[in-house]
DNA sequence: ATAACCAAGTTGCCTGACAAGTAGAAAATT
DNA sequence: AATTTTCTACTTGTCAGGCAACTTGGTTAT
């Protein structure tokens, strides 16, 4: 087959790459792939992947395309790769990244989830924030509380200032896991939040209720009392929970 | 310039490629100076990166390896690609990934906060565990405590056993998040330690107070009692905490 | 038997090219 | 003149082929 045949053909249906599909891209499918015969454990930890040469002709895509996936789980630590030996499946004790992923919406059980990891990350984060917030942390926190009970009295819902709120507090804890985590999280929560109420009756605020329990865990943070400031967050997380539920069960 | 000649020079000193230096790989370095650009805001959200070419250009790579980069980004949710307009800036409250690297062994610091995470996450999932644990669930922990008893007896550490044990609970939140963030956690932390023993005196076992703190924690999930399970937990995380103290502080 | 060497195989990276999609400018129509 | 349509330049997605750097196992020379 000449070049210019086969270069043609490019997206030609009966072409062998139909093998996986249609999607993201190419290279975004090749390695879901890839991952699953990992994961799966079809490929044990330590054995040799197929060169890229056997993977580009097994799956019908190109080489570049191969490293492109490859490369991928590479960075994700799934697999390590040298140089003229070739690409190893790695040992999953010493993988050293986790990766998580939030995309799917429309799965309640998954949102409630990762609520549940919030509540666990966030409560703790308050009790160690209490302990360890310096002056400069408590006055970050005040000013945020502040801008709260501003846009509160202004009438507006506030969204911004109460993610400042959080943020601040797990900022004090001096721990950037649990802020990231915590952030991320928090940030997904939110998002689901928002593209529900899209499709619901929109209901009112809370915001006083919200409010009140927020000065709660100021003021134990600002006494340095731990149990009490874990109490608070956890009850102001469990109230946000029971207020999120009535998007999980329509 | 010749086809040749540009060849030939490929690993050159000289060679503008240079720019990113040397280390894991060209696409690595790229694409961490590319999310330097992101997350310290010089590249706003919604915002256009530059074309392919013109990185290409800036950096001295080749447009696979920016195109490998700019892969690892999108992977990571950092930005979207939009066939035929460009890359742009993910809004980062709407990115869905997170990712969480361990790698730096020697960073006390950062095992000091790895550990402290863990710990939340996995007296919350124990907490859980003891709340919502099946029939099937209990005989699996019981399982995994008798195993780690028979290892004890052998005069084996059983650090399999022991880490199959709080698999076990953390598996019975039925929450998948808890069971890969706790799993991740507690093969990072032990990972640590094994490699920092190798450079140490070996300290013996304390194989017989860890074993009665898992029977604690057995009890109470056996009771349904989430609060006691919990403390049990905690009580257990703090000893080993301060049995891996040893390590953190020479 | 051991050591040095060599050749095949594999990853890392590059150049060049075409397909597919986008967006704005130019042209045609009303 | 305003609006719609068309076209062209640009950008990402993918492929093909090729050379350099490195690994590995067998072969040869000592």
């Amino acid at each position: 087959m000449s070049r210019a045949a086969k270069s043609t053909e490019h997206r030609s249906a009966s072409a062998p790459r139909d093998i996986i599909g249609r999607g993201p891209s190419l290279a975004d499918t090749l390695a879901l792939r890839l991952k699953e015969e990992i994961v799966s454990g079809r490929l044990q930890p330590g054995e040799k992947l197929p060169t890229e040469q056997q993977i580009s002709e097994t799956y019908g895509v190109s080489r570049p395309t191969v490293r492109e996936a490859i490369g991928r789980l590479k960075h994700d630590g799934l697999v390590v790769t040298r140089q003229g030996a070739g690409a190893f499946v790695a040992d999953p004790s010493a993988v050293a990244v986790f990766r998580l992923e939030v995309t799917d919406f429309s799965n309640k059980e998954e949102i409630r989830n990762i609520i549940e990891l919030l509540m666990a990350v966030e409560a703790t984060a308050t009790e160690h924030a209490a302990t360890r917030r310096s002056e400069e942390d408590l006055k970050s926190i005040q000013a945020q509380l502040d801008a709260m009970e501003a846009a509160v009295e202004r009438g507006e819902p506030g969204v911004e200032e109460d993610l400042a709120f959080h943020r601040s507090i797990v900022e004090a804890t001096g721990n950037p896991f649990f802020r990231d985590l915590s952030d991320f999280l928090d940030r997904r929560v939110r998002n689901f939040i928002r593209t529900a109420r899209a499709n619901t009756a929109r209901l009112g605020g809370m915001t006083q209720a919200v409010q009140a329990e927020h000065q709660a865990i100021f003021n134990a943070i600002l006494r340095k009392d731990a149990p009490t400031a874990r109490a608070a967050a956890e009850t102001h997380l469990r109230n946000a929970a029971a207020r999120l539920a009535l998007y999980l069960e329509p």
